[in-house]
DNA sequence: GAAAAACATTGACATAAGTCAACACTTTTA
DNA sequence: TAAAAGTGTTGACTTATGTCAATGTTTTTC
C-alpha cells in the first residue's frame, strides 16, 4: 500500500509503522452520489480518501444542501468529530467513484496518538481544516454573490472548462439563475468572454479583483 | 502567579513548567475599546485571557463589523495564526477592560511543543475553536434571523439582564431594529415576555425550538 | 440635575437574492 | 435517432433583512 505513504498526515512514518497502520485500516471502494456519513451519525472510523471526490454539506431549514467543503485525494476526513467523540456536524457524499482509508479509530488512538509526530501531523491537519472554515465563513457571510463569482473566476477558473454551472452555483450556495445573471452581467461589462465549450477567459482582472473586495 | 493554572491549556503543567511559562510571559492589562490585534497583523504572541472579554470580528465590504466569537476568561486566543505563521485572519477588541497573559509565542514553541500533555492540549484548544467556527457557518449561514435569536434565547436568556439590545444584535450580525421588530413579533405571540429590566423569560419554549428548527 | 449621548421602537422604503414559470438548448438514455 | 432528462436563460414576482428617518426613552457625563 504505496499509496498510503501519499496521505499528507502519514507521510513521515516508519515503516513498521505502516505495516501496524495497514492492520488497522481497509481500503473502500464507493460509487458517485453514495454517502460516506450523514450529519448526526456516530464517527467510528477516521478516513482518508485516496481516489476522487467527497463533498461535505449541511442541510439548512428548507432541505436545501448548503456546500461547505470538497475533498480531493490525500484529505483526512472529519477527525474533528472522531476526537471529540460528537456526531458528525455535516453530511459527505461522494461526487464521483471514489476510494477510501477506512482506519479504526480506536486502535489509532491508541497506537499512535502517543508518537508526537502523529500528534503534529494532526495539529497541522486540523490547521488546514481551521482554514477551511475560515474560509467558508469568508466566502458566505462576507461576500455578496458577485464577489463570490469574481473569487471562484479567479481562483477555480480552469473549473468552467469541466463543471455545469448547476455545480459552480452548488459549490458557491447561491442559485443558478443568480449564477447565470451575474456571468451575463460580466460579459457586457467585458469583464470576461465565456466561448461555446463553456470555457471563461478573463478580460480585465482588475475589475474582477475590485468586485472581490469593494 | 495562581492564574496561569486556571487557563485550561496549562492546568496541567507542574510547578517546574509553569516556572518556565512565568519566564516568557507577562500580564498585560487593557480597557475596554482597546484593539488586542487587527486582521492582517501579523503575530508574535500568544494570548491568554485572564479576564474581562475579547470580541474577534472581520471586517465586510462595507466596513462593517461581522462578529465571530467572544472570549471569555482561560480562553487561549488565535492559535491558529501562530502556529501557521500566517497573518490573523480577524480583529480582537476588548469589550471590557481586560487582562491577558501574553506568552512569546517562539520560546513556547521552543520549551513546551516537544511534551506531549501540551500538544494534546493544543489539539484540544484547536478542536474548540472548531466547534466555535462550526457554530459560527451554523449561525450565520443556515439560520434566519427569527431562528438565531431563537437559539439566543434558548442558550443565553440570562444574557438579557446585563447586555443592551445592540449588543446582542451586534453578536447575532443583525440590526438592532431586526432583533427589535422579532422581540415584538415573540411576545405578541405569547412566547417570551420582556419586563421592563429588560429581563426575558421564555413562556413557549416548545415554540421557540420549532422556530429554530422549522 | 441638566445637557448630551446612547439606545429602542416604529414606519416607509430599498435591495440582494431566491422563487417560479416558460422556453430553448444539450446531453443522456433506450 | 427519438424521447426524456437535465441545463441555461430570462422575466415577473416574493421575501427577508437592511437602511434611513423620526421620535421617545434611558443612561452617562459634567
Amino acid at each position: 500500500m504505496e499509496r498510503i505513504k501519499n496521505i499528507a498526515c502519514f507521510a513521515n512514518l516508519s515503516d513498521e509503522q505502516l505495516e501496524k497502520l495497514k492492520k488497522i485500516s481497509v481500503i473502500k471502494k464507493y460509487n458517485a452520489k453514495e454517502i460516506l456519513f450523514y450529519e448526526g451519525d456516530t464517527p467510528v472510523y477516521l478516513y482518508a480518501l485516496l481516489k476522487g471526490m467527497l463533498k461535505v454539506y449541511k442541510t439548512n431549514f428548507k432541505g436545501q444542501q448548503i456546500f461547505l467543503h470538497q475533498f480531493y485525494p490525500g484529505g483526512l476526513v472529519a477527525e474533528l468529530a472522531n476526537f471529540e467523540n460528537i456526531p458528525y456536524p455535516a453530511t459527505a457524499e461522494f461526487t464521483s467513484n471514489s476510494e477510501v482509508l477506512r482506519i479504526d479509530y480506536a486502535s489509532l488512538e491508541k497506537d499512535f496518538f502517543k508518537n508526537p509526530d502523529i500528534s503534529m501531523e494532526i495539529i497541522k491537519s486540523l490547521i488546514a481544516k481551521h482554514k477551511i472554515l475560515i474560509e467558508i465563513i469568508q466566502k458566505e457571510v462576507i461576500l455578496t454573490a458577485d464577489a463570490k463569482i469574481a473569487k471562484f473566476i479567479l481562483e477555480n477558473l480552469e473549473l468552467f472548462d469541466t463543471l455545469k454551472n448547476t455545480q459552480i452555483a452548488s459549490i458557491l450556495n447561491i442559485t443558478p439563475e443568480t449564477l447565470s445573471r451575474t456571468l451575463s452581467k460580466f460579459k457586457t461589462a467585458s469583464i470576461i468572454t465565456i466561448d461555446e465549450r463553456h470555457h471563461v477567459s478573463i478580460l480585465d482582472k482588475e475589475k474582477l479583483e475590485e468586485i472581490l473586495s469593494a
